[in-house]
DNA sequence: AATTAAATAGTGGTTTACCACTATTTTCTA
DNA sequence: TAGAAAATAGTGGTAAACCACTATTTAATT
């Protein structure tokens, strides 16, 4: 019987994209659309698929708050990433809280097909390019195996008034806190996401949704 | 005869999606499929489609230059834009260079139709959404009708190198020039995107495809 | 109950960004 | 070819960011 696949993605565009290009696949079947986080998570109670496409940016919450739970209560429901993002700490973030793979949308009609069957079948998938990207990321980062890339709630709430525009001073006074403190998260920012300045801090939260 | 189509856009996924969407419309015929900028001034040489499905993010150039050179060289092929993006500065850039509509990713099928099919008339065609913003936006800014918000070349330069985290010393390093001649520059960013600092100069930069 | 992570606040300092000006030369374009 | 826009460089200054530390209190977790 033919590989259930639930897409979720906000754009109804790259959702028939996928359907369009699955149309000949005789061995996949889409069983369930869904535009949003919420939707998702209420369909999948119901129905389970065998594979769940799975865009990163969605409307209603953050890819990889989405797929932890998914892992967590559906442990057999395989999930493949579908992101045009290959900032490699969002692909590792991804893969760590359990997805099965992960794809970008510039991806060909059979690489597609490839890594559902793929991850379908229990395998993991990544596009080709981010396999390099990766191994260079490690040999970036022998030392710090353990290091968490994951932010913290005050973490999150800094950094978000930082692409806010606010200054230390200003989020400081918002948050009721030391100016000291919001400098000590700052710098943790900068460390954590391994970049150098301000401008990094923007770049990598944009692109990877952080926020 | 049926409208003749061009799709232009770095993700297989897209076009395939609006081909089929496309499939059971009799007026629209899909006759070329474009995945970057380079591709699309070569082919359109050939083949001059009537409308134009332009994505606002492509790898090789960016959405405004590109659509200008269309507009300028090829006034018969009626641009829509297709994007993801409502930043407001976009949009009103896109129009400003000339094209004829603006349509973000998260259409349904039948508003994607109707918006080729009034471009394709000579009519102008925006998100619905996008109404209600540009005119939010026009209350805001009486003032600042005549202002320009392009950017000069060492302005582009400039803020590619502020977003590759380097500072204003190492630019001017970079490009062989003074630092205060950079901090000028930086300065006019500041002004022209009217933003407060250097997160500010980021995000737009990057939800606007500025560089 | 003990350990760990997170949040808080501080000292003391350097570097960078930001701002308002003026002014010359170069390049574009009407 | 005159005028405008862009690119260049400067003065002099303030505000903000960045950095390396130490240290206490408050959650969270085992």
């Amino acid at each position: 019987m033919p590989i259930k696949l639930a897409i979720t993605d906000d754009h109804p565009i790259v959702a028939n994209g996928i359907c369009s290009i699955l149309r000949d696949a005789a061995n996949v079947e889409v069983t369930d659309i869904y535009t949003n986080g919420t939707a998702l998570l209420k369909g999948i109670k119901e129905r389970q698929p065998d594979v769940l496409l799975l865009d990163m940016h969605l409307p209603d919450m953050t890819g990889p708050e989405l797929a932890a739970s998914i892992v967590k209560n559906y442990p057999n429901v395989h999930i493949l990433v579908l992101s045009s993002s290959d900032v490699i700490f969002q692909v590792k973030k991804m893969l760590k809280v359990g997805c099965m793979g992960y794809l970008l949308k510039d991806s060909d009609d059979t690489t597609i097909l490839q890594a559902i069957e793929t991850v379908h079948k229990g395998g993991q998938f990544l596009s080709p390019v981010l396999n390099q990207l990766l191994i260079e990321d490690m040999f970036r980062n022998k030392k710090s195996e353990k290091k968490s890339t994951t932010l913290t709630r005050r973490e999150k709430e800094v950094l978000q008034l930082i692409i806010d525009e606010h200054t230390n001073q200003e989020i400081a006074d918002k948050l009721f806190l030391s100016l000291h403190t919001v400098e000590n998260h700052r710098i943790s920012l900068l460390h954590k996401l391994e970049v150098k300045n301000t401008a990094g801090l923007v770049k990598v939260a944009l692109q990877t949704g952080l926020v």
